[in-house]
This record gives C-alpha cells, sequence and structure tokens, in this order.
DNA sequence: TGACATTAGTTTCGTGGTAAACTAATTTTC
DNA sequence: GAAAATTAGTTTACCACGAAACTAATGTCA
C-alpha cells in the first residue's frame, strides 16, 4: 500500500492524471529545451542574453520604435524591456533619442555595432531552428505553426473579460 | 532612412529575420500564456505555485519517490525540488521519510491532504485542458503530440555528445 | 581499514523576473 | 486653463531560479 504506484484514487473508469501527456507541462519543458539550446549560441559566442536577443531580433526587423513598442512586438513586460534595453545602451548595440513631440517616449534603434551584431546572429538561429526541424517535413512544420496560431488565439480568447490586455 | 521599417538590409534574396515565426519564441510565448493561465486556477483556488503544482502531479500519479526522483519525473533542477518539498512539508502536503536503508534519502509521498488537493486539481487542469483544446478536434491533438514527441526527441539528439544528460 | 570518489540533498550567491510604486509628461474634462 | 486622469518609462522591493559550493552518507579500491 506503501509502494503503491498509483496513490491516489481515480474516480472509476477514468485514467489517472498524467503530466507528461498535459499540454502546458509539455510545452514548458520544450519551450525550456529550446531556449537553452539555442541561447548556448548566442550567449557564448556574443555575450547576450534571451531578452537582449529578442529586443536585438525586433529592432533589426523593424526600428525606430518605442520601448513599449519593443515590449508589445516581443512580449515583454515593460520593466524587463526598461532593464534590458540599459544594458543594450551601456553595451552600444542601440541608441536612444528622446520624441520631440512627446517627451515621455525615446525612440530606439540599433547602432552599427547593433546591426552587425544582428546580421551575424540571424543566420545562426535560422540554421539552428532547420538542424531541430530536420525531423520534420515541410509539411509539418506548417502544420505546426498552424496549430500554434490557434492555439495562441484561443489562449488569448479564454481569458478575455476576465482580466487585461496583452 | 532612419524610419526604415527593415533597418537591418538582409542578403539579397532572403527574407528578414522575423521572431514572430521563430519557433523558439513561439514555443516560449505559448508556454507561458498556457501557465500563466493555468497557474491562474491553482494559485487562486489552492494557493499553490507551478512548481508545487507540478510535485502535487508527479506524487499523485507515484509514491513513493525520492527527491531525485521526483525531479526526474517533473523535469526539476534538485535546488528547485528541495526548495519546493520545504514549503509543501510545511504546508502539510507531503510527508518525508528517510530511507532506512540510505541515510541520504528520503521517501516522500502525498498525506492525506495533499491527496486532497490533487483530486480537486486534477479535474479542473484536465477541463481547463479541454477548453483550450476546443479549437483542434481529436486528429489535431493526436499530432501536436506527436510533433511535440519527435521535437523533444530531436532537441535531446541535438546536444548528444555536447554535455550531461538530462 | 583508511583515503578517495560518488551520490543525495541543502544552502549560498548572484542574477533576473514580476508587481507595484513612482516620476514625469501629456491629455482630458469641466 | 487648472485639476484630474492617463500614459511612458524607471525604480523599488521582493521572490524565484540556476550554478556552484557545501554537508553528510555511501561506495570503492588499495
Amino acid at each position: 500500500m506503501s509502494s503503491d504506484p498509483n496513490p491516489v484514487e481515480t474516480p472509476a473508469g477514468e485514467s489517472p492524471f498524467e503530466l507528461d501527456h498535459f499540454l502546458p507541462y509539455r510545452f514548458n519543458v520544450l519551450a525550456e529545451c529550446m531556449s537553452r539550446s539555442l541561447a548556448r549560441i548566442y550567449q557564448e559566442q556574443f555575450g547576450i542574453s534571451v531578452p537582449e536577443w529578442r529586443v536585438l531580433a525586433t529592432l533589426g526587423r523593424e526600428s525606430p520604435l518605442s520601448a513599449g513598442e519593443v515590449g508589445s512586438r516581443a512580449h515583454m513586460e515593460k520593466a524587463r524591456v526598461s532593464r534590458t534595453l540599459a544594458r543594450m545602451l551601456d553595451a552600444g548595440l542601440i541608441n536612444r533619442q528622446v520624441d520631440a513631440r512627446d517627451n515621455r517616449v525615446a525612440v530606439l534603434a540599433l547602432t552599427r555595432r547593433g546591426q552587425d551584431m544582428f546580421r551575424r546572429i540571424a543566420p545562426l538561429a535560422r540554421a539552428w531552428e532547420a538542424e531541430m526541424l530536420q525531423v520534420l517535413d515541410a509539411g509539418e512544420v506548417e502544420r505546426l505553426h498552424e496549430l500554434l496560431d490557434r492555439l495562441l488565439a484561443r489562449l488569448r480568447g479564454m481569458r478575455a473579460g476576465s482580466d487585461d490586455a496583452d
């Protein structure tokens, strides 16, 4: 009884709860694995962290942006954005210029150095992704993206009315 | 020039790097959304955190287990397991008994109270998952799980030889 | 049996995260 | 046009995490 492999009784007919088959758990584990694996590349070679990489990629694609715009595009809280930007300013990867029309906002862009770094990391990131995706064919990749789209939309919908936006 | 929406030139023929289409980013965002949404349920109603829920689910399915076994089953670092167990012991959710054969290991199981909590949360977690999965049909859910399986296996394989196991 | 290595688990240390308070600028309202 | 509300962004306070150091028990090998 003390070594019962299924110690908590389940109502008749129900299978026990399995963490391994539970999607939030699976997504968390997988996301963490991906982050770690990829981060190894840009952390070791370029000395930047995950949020720094996100900001770099965001401003590499579109700029100039305000801090708030960076946050919404990269799904980062404003405090995290603020600290990340401070580090990147120190490192000379971005520059910041106060908006003449509205002195609260400052407009951000990559410096030459930031652009160079982005140009060097982006292909490595793509290559890493391609290596991971070798176990999937093109159609599967497409379907995966499509499933992720729908799940994300669903999650945003589920909390509708409950609290604030994102 | 300063308002160029694609400020970093891409090599001819290549599309610019899009964070929104990059899988590690997408998985992180989605995993975080799921965690938050689900955690709202068990945090508000039962006052436990994500790692506590993981340990609860792990020991709810199989016990007794040592701390190390809990960690490997729930994909948690041993330090995190240790802290989580300490909190749960305080809260009277689990009990710990030193193994007579090996005084380094202690064997863990849910208390009556822990079992009750698990029995109450598990169906809520299932229901939450089912609600999220309403946008997918049964075949899609199955294919999603299968894709996740393969990606996870791939990631474990990619770092083969590079460093330690998990 | 006594040194050395290994293992289970805890604790420490530094870092980074979030929520909430805060500052400063701007907009709204009457 | 002053008071109140809103917004952009920073800072503070607190807490969690991971890596590494540490403790204690066990295993190994001469």
